[in-house]
DNA sequence: TGACAGAATTGGAACGTTCCAAATAAATAG
DNA sequence: CTATTTATTTGGAACGTTCCAATTCTGTCA
């Protein structure tokens, strides 16, 4: 059953050198006759050799793990898978590998996860914050000199970079793109208050509105889960407004579908009676009746700009906390009210 | 800059006790004394120890490094994103941690990461294998007693153990309910048949058909790239025959969605003028337009049964390979033409 | 009091690698 | 032919843990 494993003892026997030839084979050195190279190299092919890198980070560096952790807090949406991927392209092609986990927006999960992959002594960590999550949680990282990057979700107070996409910016263009439609009622819809990310795209939202000479009206906003259901919610109460908007942003693309529910649900169709812009661009955005008019953020790229930053920092072997925002673009579809052959099937129901 | 790593030796001098002892606290051992316990335990919280997991697998059974390997051919497909949620659920909360990696349907990025992984000292593997996957390519695992569970597809001729859906069944069910419907001339579209999935479908189909005393006629059997393109291309081909179908089973949701485009293009209504159904019951099957009528196989509960299968080899020390067929249910939306409004029976065309 | 059991603790040795200083071999210079 | 490089190679000594056998400490019992 127990197969006795083969070393690299077992190798230099076998090959007539010593364990020292045989370790600086396995690291490419050019101290080392080309003619041994190739012995020591074919006896461990023929031998089954399989390099054990724990034994290995036991004397170097835990920065020589070669292993990245990458912590999201929620992998089935889409929009995490996707930065995911983008995080192992690069990451692979480093010749790291990337230990991947799921916290589901559980702050103890994020804890437990963050030291298991702590424990196994990863050379960087690229993180998409649970809500909620305190600054002073990954301290302890970055004092033994892990570089940290964290993504999507910026941590305000935590002394690591982080990359986010410039919600200001591309909430700025989709009011402006509104006002060009002729809208001067414009709504902020969904979103918890509490987060980083909100603050921005209200204040991009605040922006596009004061550019336009219009005046901000504190009415307008009206928060919510960032969901689906928290969607229908604030468009009802957008509607009970006595001054109703004709137009809203919302806080992100779930909440921009459930507001077309709800505009559904009182016989408005969303486009042609009410024009609703998301954010994010999920892949359902695209295929959803009407399509929807979203502001674009590339999940993938942010997760390959991540990983490039850590790696960066893990060569360099110093950690200096630098923020990026990546840029975002606004995509036409049809909610908007601005798209090709109006409404085409939608038949209203 | 460089930290001096705590180690067990640390903690037992500051708390005035042999590393032996401190090793037996870690291990939660009966042997210790309650109070030299908690002495060390508060002494590891003050140092701010952090257990080295490398080292301890040098001494241990690579059985004992608690890493699960997972290997996804398609982490963007939300299919298996659900799928590696499912197995990181069951392993975090055994106490293991999860190493998740994407092939992108490329063999030799395979062998790399499987390779990487066991360098790595993976306790055991859940791989959903790229297409075309030597099936000796895990060989070397489980002949060095690293359990290996093959997901979703199965690997014929590999010694591993296997869980895939009831590909068979769910065929069946599909076909039978659209018999149901009145339809007699049922086609079966997509997939490649170089695959043991399509192979399986489609036997499903013949048997579905055959129960229903309709002949099984092959004119009707057209594959394609498992692909919504795929699919545009076998739904062409299909109206193009000469006793044309009124309805269709799909290799998978994909295909479907890609029948339904190609319906639309000739100005045939699915679900009204053509019946429609998929297979896999991915996210955007209902939200689409008409819902998607599909095979429903919880991708997150493959997930979880392969993490508790491999978990259960692990412990048990012994890789018995066992093959386990999930069940799948019918799941009747709209595109079947059987959905709530009742649209048209699907008259023949 | 001595013997003995059980509970708690403890010093190495071992795991498979890398690193360092030092040894050897080969080549070149004086 | 010795001294000096230069190119290779090589034995330990780490790294931080676990395991084993052995030790010390406390009682208990005859």
């Amino acid at each position: 059953m127990t197969k006795p494993r083969v070393t690299v003892i077992d190798i230099a026997k076998a090959a007539g050198v010593s364990k020292s030839t045989v370790s600086l084979v396995l690291q490419g050195s050019s101290l080392v006759n080309e003619g041994t190279r190739s012995k020591v190299n074919a006896v461990m092919r023929e031998l089954g050799y399989v390099y054990n890198r724990g034994a290995a980070n036991l004397r170097q560096a835990s920065a020589k793990s070669r292993i990245i952790g990458v912590v999201v807090n929620d992998l089935t949406n889409s929009f995490f898978a996707e930065l995911a991927v983008g995080v192992d392209m690069v990451v692979q092609s480093a010749g790291f590998v990337q230990f991947l986990s799921n916290t589901s927006e559980s702050i103890d999960r994020q804890r437990e996860v963050v030291a298991s992959m702590r424990e196994h002594g990863i050379s960087g960590l690229i993180v998409s914050p649970a809500r909620a999550t305190d600054a002073a949680d990954f301290k302890p990282l970055v004092a033994a000199g892990i570089p940290v990057v964290v993504v999507v979700r910026n941590l305000p107070g935590a002394k690591v970079s982080s990359i986010v996409s410039d919600n200001r910016a591309g909430m700025m263009a989709a009011v402006e793109h509104l006002v060009g439609l002729g809208h001067k009622r414009i709504a902020f819809l969904g979103g918890f208050p509490d987060t980083a990310v909100f603050d921005d795209r209200l204040a991009g939202y605040r922006s596009g509105i004061e550019a336009a000479g219009l005046g901000y009206d504190e009415e307008l906003v009206i928060s919510s889960a960032p969901s689906r259901a928290g969607g229908v919610e604030a468009i009802g109460k957008a509607i009970g407004l006595g001054d109703r908007p004709t137009a809203a942003v919302c806080f992100n693309d779930a909440v921009a579908f459930g507001v077309c529910d709800g505009l559904r649900a009182r016989r408005l169709e969303p486009g042609a009676d009410f024009a609703v812009v998301g954010f994010d661009d999920v892949i359902e955005a695209q295929a959803a009746v009407p399509a929807l008019t979203t502001v674009s953020v590339d999940p993938q790229g942010i997760g390959r700009r991540g990983a490039q930053m850590l790696l960066k920092q893990i060569n360099a072997g110093k950690a200096e906390a630098e923020t990026v925002t990546t840029a975002v673009r606004l995509v036409v579809r049809e909610s908007c009210g601005a798209g090709k052959a109006a409404p085409a099937r939608a038949g209203r129901a």
